[in-house]
DNA sequence: CTAGGAGCTGGAGTGCGCTCCAGCGCAAGT
DNA sequence: ACTTGCGCTGGAGCGCACTCCAGCTCCTAG
């Protein structure tokens, strides 16, 4: 098959990058930066990832698309190895993050708003035969 | 005052600035861009933003910040001049933004999901006093 | 008359987050 | 023995969206 020694459902690089939408390159730079630190490797160098890794890889995914910046992905992930003195710490790094997030949709819905309006200015001045004030 | 000629309501640069949070440098660099077609001048060369030039900016801010490339905000406003006959065309394009904007926003939504879940899961074990599995 | 403040232009530089090789290794199928 | 597939490393390169000058002009207040 695929691994050297396949322990019982570790993937590859490959599966995983399949499973997540990242890409091999993406997975083995998070890596190098410090963001993914359970890959494990075949006895000849390939990457292994267990299903906790996998939930790792999930996770850093999550912070990265709501825009967590790499630097803080890594501090957080340096933040702790998942003994139990480091759950704080982590955890407050994660709450933090999650207000941030819910202001960054907030955000958004505001700016969706503005975006509505002038879809709605559009339907108006076009029921109307008119040309537009603004550009 | 600031202006040369101050055309009754319009503003300096750097009152639209302070009233929008993009800056100066920003400001410039869009309409070299072409994301900003209402700016005048004043007789010795300052920009001038009258109302509909503060409210172009405001709909590229909102348009920018829901991601839309800068590329796309300048075929946006090429898109027409405010003639009825280009309405159509640019509400397409608000509208097809639109979409991607509440799709992005689901998926922050889910993302958040995924970080309260983790979060959960690091009170679980505070309380129990467990170590984690997971990095 | 001078100094200060706001603004102008053109162009170079920056930070972030990937993305893309070139050149190589192992291993299993035919 | 050879090809095919999957993966490895290190390092260069890229796209985007600004950001930061240097050197200048003009206007107004003191």
């Amino acid at each position: 098959m695929t691994a050297v020694a396949a322990p019982p459902d570790a993937l590859g690089i490959g599966e995983v990058a399949a499973a997540t939408g990242l890409t091999q390159d993406t997975l083995r730079w998070y890596e190098r930066e410090g963001l993914l630190p359970l890959v494990g490797r075949t006895r000849d160098g390939r990457r292994t990832y267990g299903p906790a890794a996998l939930r790792f890889v999930r996770l850093v995914q999550a912070l990265r698309r709501t825009g967590m910046p790499v630097a803080d992905v890594r501090a957080f992930v340096q933040a702790g190895g998942g003994e139990l003195a480091t759950h704080p710490v982590r955890m407050g790094l994660l709450l933090a993050h999650e207000a941030q997030v819910q202001a960054r949709i907030a955000e958004l819905e505001d700016d969706l708003a503005v975006l509505r309006a002038k879809v709605q200015e559009y339907r108006h001045l076009i029921a109307h035969g008119l040309d537009c004030e603004d550009g």
